[in-house]
DNA sequence: TACTAATTCTAATGCGAGTTAGAATCTAAC
DNA sequence: GTTAGATTCTAACTCGCATTAGAATTAGTA
């Protein structure tokens, strides 16, 4: 008892303030890109000094991955919950909405840390772009076989390819990113014409 | 005429190398970002020295702008070509397939260019990103006259906001230059199946 | 060949970055 | 209050960057 009192006391305060360090860091990636922002700005977003980082994190790319992990986890929990409100025979229809809603939502809720991972794509160091690749590309496995339902079920026409619709529904849904305000619309209408267009638009 | 002589032959030299230098910055900020790539890398690849560089260019800033610049005016200028083969009085389809080719074409041939805006948008220095922004207004206001048009026409569906699908059909479209590799479908191809999702879509 | 201008290179400057080691401070249990 | 451990700070170090001035080289002209 002694020992875990000892142990689950302090690093409830280790972990809140990599919290606080991650979200900072993932506010900064998002707005000015990962080489243009500096440990010194993040840390002092957190209210300390730059080498004081090395404490909770390893270097500036263990940063990066972890919220780089984050970021993507937050997408594919979100579309899961979506898929869990579902029966368990879905349609093609109700599974698209599904997974709409929830990419989208996760991308317009945690807006630092999704959009770090969509505007930093492609140009951070291999070695950090090599640890996220496995979990996006099991995210986007998901996706494939939604389509590849639809194409079955006869949703979509013969004429298209589903391998370039699902590249058009997430270029849109990306897209978001870069010029949502919450001050506009809602999520839910969003999410209304999005399926409603990308429906039509594939049958 | 001996003055021509003197003022065209060297300038043609100093305008060749100034292309290659374009370029390839357009590249390596392309793939690697605006801070990423350092001087040293692109007069490496232009075969000079990075002192070398300033003779042509004042600054780093500066050649990002000129690349910026060019890119927007490819897109825009390969849209205009595209309308321009119209009739006068060409529908709101018409329209919309002669902005999908041309902005498609101009993204997938030209991509060094065009995807260092669309990529580094947001995360550069303000002056840099000031100077493009009045280009990259103008462009967007021919995309809301065209929406304007489908909605008067009454091609987009009364329950559809035109804005947001103005936003869905540009963010698919450069969402393609995250994936595109020349070696799969061919431009053409892809501009039918954007054009038919989408004109089914709002219909 | 000699002269001139255009173009590139060399070498140096200053700055800010990520990183590190050790000192300083804070926290909590005895 | 003392002590031990956790956490942060300070002050340095190294490195690569953009930038610059002047020397060196090239190329074209007479």
């Amino acid at each position: 008892m002694n020992a875990k009192v000892n142990k689950t006391k302090p690093s409830l305060k280790k972990d809140k303030t990599r919290e606080v360090l991650l979200d900072k860091a993932a506010q900064m990636f998002s707005r000015q890109g990962y080489q243009s922002t500096s440990l010194k700005e993040i840390a002092a977003a957190a209210g300390m000094k730059a080498g004081s980082l090395y404490y909770h994190f390893a270097s500036k790319e263990a940063l990066m991955v972890e919220v780089l992990d984050r970021s993507i986890q937050f997408i594919s929990d979100r579309v899961a919950e979506e898929i869990e409100k579902l029966d368990d025979e879905y349609s093609f229809e109700a599974g698209l909405k599904a997974f709409i809603r929830g990419h989208l939502t996760a991308i317009l809720t945690h807006p630092d840390y999704t959009t770090t991972t969509i505007r930093n794509n492609g140009q951070l160091p291999t070695s950090v772009q090599a640890s996220a690749h496995a979990k996006r590309e099991h995210y986007e496995q998901q996706w494939r076989r939604l389509m590849k339902q639809g194409r079955e079920q006869g949703v979509i026409r013969a004429d298209l390819d589903e391998h370039l619709l699902r590249l058009m529904v997430l270029g849109s849904l990306n897209w978001s990113s870069v010029w949502y305000k919450p001050c506009g619309k809602s999520i839910d209408s969003l999410v209304e014409q999005y399926t409603s267009v990308f429906l039509n638009g594939c049958r």
